[in-house]
RNA sequence: GGUCCCUUCGUCUAUCGGUUAGGACGCCAGGUUUUCAACCUGGAGAGAGGGGUUCGACUCCCCUAGGGACUACCA
């Protein structure tokens, strides 16, 4: 049944919360206690940013009411699980600042407990053997979706034991009633038992399957908050079904939406960035990233800019929006321009450092120092560390600058005199720093009878090599004193 | 096909039946200016459509349309 949820549904939800009265505002068969949260990812590959925002919100989560944020990797699809992939989580995570609170639990290495877990099913009449083959059950499968119903297995009431046949273990799903998820995210969520199917616990090799895995596992972890992509909203509904058969609570579900690219179409490679990675490369910081992700899909009042421990102490489930969300870059870009203005300048001196060395521009000694004398002049209009980077690297070059016809081309006569007459102006100086180089260079273009503009453009050229360069007064505290009047001479001093 | 989810400015969102429907990013105009940004001021810009319920609906209900997920011996 089609039902729709206006933004009342908060007032909906808040209102569960209030009547059942936990702190943490849990409100379903979960007891009261610590609120414990986990991020699940598969390593088969790149950290998907949807991964991290869910993380994310997992971590809020936790440290809002004062719990635990746990890491399992779920590695159990031994083909596509690699080492190199488990690594990428961990550094995804590291990046991003979400360290969980204890050691990661790999899936894989306990499934002699889910095995278990479906001899239990087995031994109470919850579960079943089928020995339907592939064949049949792909033959199944077309007919069920022709007749628009849940596939069937035969095997379903056979209580068949032949343990010498290859067979999978299914669960055996109620047929009659409804089962109905209570998320914090999209409200009341009812299915109808007779349209899910038995889903398989144990695969004919043995091994169990996802959906096995996953209850058991939060189960064991002691996971009060299932909050994950709302991909697996179906699978909750069966998911509960099975809780209920082994007689455990049922997590409180939060279904969080997920990350389209900016066209509203999922997320894909054209759209410029999907792996957490990427972001970094492309110059993005950690706490730009978080801001971001928190407020694509969550939203405290107008707040746009806060820090994480503003965003924890607001952070409510209910308060998760139930659409899709489009990544903005030019969004993304606004909030990193504001971290980058934010961040400590040795930092943004060292992130900057390692972007040029992985582009290979030549190092010097002193460059440290430059670079922290240059960063809080450039900083504010840079969006990414690549365009602060970028703007830092008129100051790095060596002399002597070698001059585009550009620039080459505005020391005219006129203006190469004007440029000797200040250089004279400014050796004379005594503070070399933005206000006093500013009061000079307008005296200057006073005592000349010019304005800015006849000479501007030409010491810009000059001092930065063609390279973007701060505001003038900027570029030569940049440099300092010796560099600026020694790029001076060098121009000044090439043939007309 | 079936089940389920979603739908407020271009985008992210606020609005717990009564608001001139608010903010942010972007956009446009103006200002500042030695470049590019940044910055300041102002502006345009939204309840998918149709029915109900109600004194009153963006908000509750139903239908339609359009997006999306799931429908694996993947996770």
């Amino acid at each position: 049944m089609r039902r729709k949820l206006g933004r009342s549904r908060k007032a909906v939800l808040r209102g569960a919360a209030r009547i059942s009265g936990a702190a943490a505002s849990a409100s379903s068969s979960m007891p009261d206690r610590p609120v414990v949260t986990r991020i699940a990812p598969s390593p088969t590959g790149a950290m998907h940013i949807g991964t991290a925002r869910t993380a994310l919100f997992n971590w809020l989560y936790a440290k809002h009411t004062g719990g635990k944020f746990l890491l399992r990797i779920e590695d159990t699809d031994r083909e596509r699980s690699t080492d190199a992939a488990v690594q990428v989580i961990f550094d995804g995570l590291a990046w991003l600042g979400l360290t969980p609170d204890e050691e990661p639990v790999f899936q894989f290495a306990r499934a002699e407990r889910h095995v278990l877990a479906a001899q239990e099913l087995l031994a109470k009449g919850n579960a079943y053997r089928c020995y339907m083959t592939v064949e049949e059950t792909t033959a199944e499968r077309e007919i069920a979706r022709a007749e628009g119903r849940a596939i069937r297995s035969p095997w379903r009431d056979a209580e068949a034991n032949f343990n010498d046949r290859p067979h999978v273990i299914r669960f055996k799903s109620p047929q009659e009633g409804e089962t109905v998820i209570r998320d914090k995210v999209k409200g009341d969520v009812t299915f109808q038992n007779k349209d899910l199917d038995d889903l398989i616990l144990l695969r004919t090799d043995g091994t169990p399957t996802y959906n096995l895995a996953v209850i058991v596992d939060d189960h064991e972890m002691g996971i009060t908050h299932v909050i994950r992509g709302d991909d697996h909203l179906n699978n909750a509904a069966r998911q509960t079904q099975i809780y209920e058969a082994l007689g455990w609570d049922v997590p409180v579900w939060a279904h969080l939406p997920m990350i389209n690219g900016p066209d509203g179409k999922k997320l894909s490679k054209r759209h410029g960035a999907q792996a957490v990675s990427e972001f970094d490369e492309m110059g993005y910081l950690p706490e730009a990233m978080r801001n971001y992700l928190a407020r694509l899909g969550w939203g405290h009042g107008n707040d746009e800019i806060f820090t994480d421990e503003q965003a924890a102490s607001w952070f409510e489930l209910e308060d998760v929006v139930g659409a899709p969300a489009r990544l903005d870059w030019d969004k993304l870009n606004h909030l990193n321009n504001h971290y980058i203005r934010l961040a400590e300048i040795e930092r943004l001196a060292e992130l900057v450092t390692r972007i040029h060395q992985s582009r290979d521009f030549p190092r010097h000694d002193g460059d440290q120092d430059i670079l922290v004398r240059t960063i809080p002049l450039v900083r504010d209009g840079a969006k990414t560390l690549l365009e602060l980077a970028d703007a830092t690297v008129f100051a790095l070059k060596r002399r002597p600058l070698e001059l585009p016809e550009k620039i080459k081309g505005m020391l005219t006569e006129e203006t190469r005199a004007r440029l000797g007459r200040l250089r004279e102006a400014l050796s004379g100086e005594p503070v070399w720093e933005v206000s006093e180089l500013e009061a000079a260079l307008r005296s200057f273009a006073e005592s000349e009878g010019v304005g800015m503009g006849k000479f501007g453009p030409a010491l810009r050229g000059v001092l930065s090599g063609g390279s973007p360069a701060p505001d003038l007064a900027g570029a030569l505290v940049s440099l300092g004193k010796p560099e600026s009047l020694e790029r001076l001479d060098d121009a000044l001093s090439q043939a007309a």
